[in-house]
DNA sequence: CGCATTGTTCGATGATCCCGGTACAATTGG
DNA sequence: CCAATTGTACCGGGATCATCGAACAATGCG
């Protein structure tokens, strides 16, 4: 099960937009950018949601996009965020995003601090 | 006419990314970006593109999600970006965004040198 | 070798999106 | 007042998207 990732240079800014403007794959981006290694199922049980199906999907569209790395490992498929290539193609996006995220989760919350550290 | 506009706590990251994860979208952002008033139909004749009804709608989904105002003048309606909301609760979001944007259109192009300034 | 685990593919469905056309409202200029 | 300009509202069609269930392939464990 080889995966099609786009080149460093095939990326292209609308697609990683779109694939991030949404809050499932959102979420799902911030769980990898925590770090460690991830399978889909362990990103799933943390969202709490969704059939293998419908992730199988949200994964294949952070994929083409070029935001994440899939990768077969024995029966597992393990999940990295494209941060290297990410940084370099669009310089401080990927973190304007994530603490934007942060800063929209504490509001959610109802955090009055503003801070999305 | 008066055009509802979300407050600036209420706007949504998700919102943001996924309103300028559209080709037109992100170039109308880009043309209000590059400073000056603008109108629907300046916008619209600088993309080259599209029906007056279909421009009506992309506005209608930046306004939403807070990316930009829209203000009646007389019989004009005119377009500006919110940037200084949008810097202040997504710092070094929409440069990050406009510079990668002329990224990729410089690849596009066919130019390798990487720049986008 | 069985069997459970992992995750994909396929098909279907309802929602949403993009787009253009027509009609209409508001304003300005002659 | 009348006509032109500006842009919205509404409608309908086609495409894409998000979601799920079911079936299937691959792997690893006992």
């Amino acid at each position: 099960m080889a995966f099609r990732h786009p080149d460093r240079d095939q990326i292209r800014i609308e697609d990683v937009l779109s694939a991030l403007g949404n809050a499932v794959r959102l979420a799902a981006v911030r769980i990898l950018d925590a770090g460690g290694e991830h399978n889909c199922t362990s990103v799933l049980n943390t969202l709490g949601i969704t059939a293998k199906s419908t992730m199988t999907h949200h994964w294949r569209v952070l994929r083409d996009s070029g935001v994440i790395w899939q990768r077969p490992s024995g029966r597992e498929n393990l999940l990295v965020l494209r941060r290297e290539d990410l940084d370099a193609r669009y310089p401080g996006l990927l973190d304007a995003i994530l603490s934007g995220a942060r800063t929209d989760a504490a509001l959610d919350r109802g955090d009055r601090t503003g801070s999305a550290a």
